[in-house]
DNA sequence: ATCTTATTTTTGATAGTCGAAATTAATCGA
DNA sequence: TCGATTAATTTCGACTATCAAAAATAAGAT
């Protein structure tokens, strides 16, 4: 599908741009804006007349900051009231309904907790739907400017992205999650992996990571990994699996949750370790969930040097080593970010995964790259999910929009 | 680097589909064209009387065809003295130097054995400055065109992409090739990885596969992999690795021709199916060249059911298999292509091809992706080579220029 | 009250697109 | 041979983006 060059081809791209300035760097003067993207300010002028006139932003007062000499700045910013978006985080134990505005303020907010057969009786469809239909009758003004729901789930997403071909979470799979919602609501439905999720949100949080190439693992109780390709996602379409959690480490190892064997996952999420910590066998089925207590007493053994949690620490960082040197000859990133509850014990594993790496020609000849840890416990998944949606709903339904014929005077 | 919206990037993106459309389907008439791009007649009257004022395309003389009722269409077509690249395949035996068209008509070539110790002795950056200086001489006119130097190699691209980290060819690491060259001839020089260009090459020649997802392996003297994302080719920026043939299958696994243990290649290429054929230990050295004659005659020997050959291309297999597994970890093509003169055994491999791929998640729940073997004995790295270095200077040199005020007449 | 400064808007020119009408160059049919 | 038909191409006029430069605006500084 080809895009041609035309007047809205323009407009689009320097929308985005305005768009995508505000969403990086909050409000700003027309003049900053115009600095940041490289257009004019009378393009700038032109631009936000017509987004004002849209109710897409909004002028704020001026701020009493102390101010020099000249023509004081009008600041733009979103305005919140232009956009709502519900925003679902299903996990293992757990779901969190969050309506949000268009300016990234959570507006309400429902948690629940989440028996882990519930879906073997229920249908899924239906628990969402009356999530979010609770949270629309606590926000009925709100809730008549949606415009996206957005699901974070755990799994193996079907090319057509309406639902899931596994999940860990029991009954969710092979079901059409988005379709059913989408109609029900009268809004598009995103679902998106978790995992990428993190990689969205830790760029978000790090300023320096952005434009810059990266992949990001989240170890915890799985292990994930979202890239971005020169500041963008990559995976936006069909083709990006990103299951690198289920990327095999060791040919008929150790049994995962997925019911494969030798996943990474098997070896390095918390129920890995915890399963080789306590001398299981590998052939034992995984615990569903591992209280994050038991996990961070695991690295608290550890970190005083008992041998079964240093060795089973060991194992992890060996698997997840193995992993990122197997990426490594498909992508290079400019830098690599170790995120999630593991990360706290990557001290305990650098050792085998440094090993691992190294074992690599790529990482021989040009180098290890760029290894962070990242100890976010500020919700990068609810931030990566939020920064998605909202980026999306700037994307397809904000900046294509005609122009407003009215909002130039003659 | 944002790219703002103007009338250049109006122009760019217009005239980057008119020679777009040109380079896929050849010559053809303005309303083909219009056609083919979605841009209107009108449009594409201005954009071909600005490239014809260029002389970057010429309107051809009308075919003599059997033709029905109204007005001839004109072809227009690449006006073969706009540009002329020089095409250098540098592999482990033997070099080839190539003088192309704008056209993608080979204008003269020279062809080389190369000893394999050559470069310990010897700059190679003289000798393929001499190389090149030898076709000039042969053809002075056309190399006064001249816009590209393409070489194609094999190894690791150091991240700057003006020379290789490693390289399979003794002595050509390590040394910065393309600044030098780019000095001598005044002109850009583009080193391309051979695993890459077979991809492009692949998709060239196969229309079916434009604007799809596909993943080529390339299985010869070494094992190479190039992916296509929606049709554009993955990792043109620096964060592009694809050393597949490198990524590890086994850890401490038999050595490779890169020094290191247990690459694919070392299981999968032809000297590591030569090498497990002979009961040769997998700690030996490897061969610097095969014969291809003697790889043909190992495939024979397995198609005979001889016990050692099929064992060893069943090791080969398995090895590709998990490779393969593993990259659909990160990225889920629509279609893979087994390419190279391995694919002429790919009978011999399938069967623990194919095991390993169904040890992994992704092609449990979404099914194996589509296999093909494509045994394109036609130059696809030639090829390969030629299309991307004509695209290059399309988009970098021909798409941007600034209309010819002169060209419309008033 | 006037000067200075920085922000924002207005104005006029430019360069692309597109749709519709006009032109062009061939075949078809009487 | 000449007009009708057909299809490709060009021309024309409207439109909508941009930008640079000039003008207007809104404050502090003197």
């Amino acid at each position: 599908m080809k895009i041609i060059g035309d007047s809205d081809f323009v407009r689009r791209q320097n929308r985005s741009l305005v768009l995508g300035a505000l969403r990086n760097d909050g409000p700003a003067a027309r003049t900053s804006i115009a600095d940041a993207t490289g257009l004019s300010p009378a393009s700038l002028t032109a631009i936000t007349q017509d987004m004002l006139a849209q109710n897409l932003i909004v002028d704020l007062p001026p701020s009493p900051d102390a101010r020099v000499r000249g023509r004081p700045p009008i600041r733009v910013g979103f305005n919140r009231q232009a956009a709502y978006a519900c925003l679902v985080e299903l996990e293992v134990g757990r779901v969190r309904y969050s309506l949000v505005d268009y300016g990234a303020t959570l507006v309400d907010r429902i948690e629940a907790a989440l028996d882990p057969k519930l879906f073997l009786g229920r249908d899924p469809v239906a628990h969402l739907d009356e999530g979010i239909a609770l949270l629309g009758q606590r926000n009925p003004a709100e809730m008549r400017g949606l415009r996206r729901i957005a699901i974070s789930v755990q799994g193996v997403l079907e090319r057509a992205r309406a639902g899931l071909s596994w999940s860990p979470v029991a009954g969710l799979a092979e079901r059409d999650l988005a379709g059913p919602l989408a109609a029900r609501f009268g809004v598009p439905v995103l679902l998106c992996k978790r995992g990428r999720l993190l990689a969205e949100g830790t760029r978000w949080r790090d300023p320096t990571l952005r434009e810059r190439s990266v992949a990001t693992i989240f170890i915890g109780s799985t292990v994930a990994m979202g890239m971005t390709v020169r500041g963008q996602v990559f995976g936006r379409g069909e083709e990006g699996a990103t299951e690198f959690g289920h990327m095999n480490h060791a040919p008929n190892g150790a049994l995962c949750r997925c019911g494969m064997h030798g996943c990474i996952e098997a070896y390095a999420a918390d129920y890995g370790v915890l399963r080789s910590a306590y001398s299981v066998p590998e052939s034992t089925p995984p615990a569903p969930v591992v209280p994050a207590a038991d996990y961070a007493q695991l690295i608290q053994r550890g970190n005083r040097g008992e041998r079964a949690p240093v060795q089973a620490f060991r194992l992890a960082g060996r698997a997840i080593g193995y992993g990122l040197s197997r990426l490594l000859a498909v992508f290079d990133p400019d830098c690599v970010v170790i995120a999630g509850p593991g990360s706290h014990a990557f001290h305990l594993m650098q050792e085998e995964f440094f090993a691992a790496l190294d074992a690599s020609l790529v990482a021989k000849v040009n180098g290890r790259p760029e290894i962070r840890t990242l100890a976010d416990e500020s919700e990068p998944i609810f931030n990566g999910l939020l920064l998605h949606t909202l980026s999306d709903i700037d994307q397809h339904d904000f900046a294509p929009l005609p122009a407003v014929a009215a909002a130039r005077p003659a």
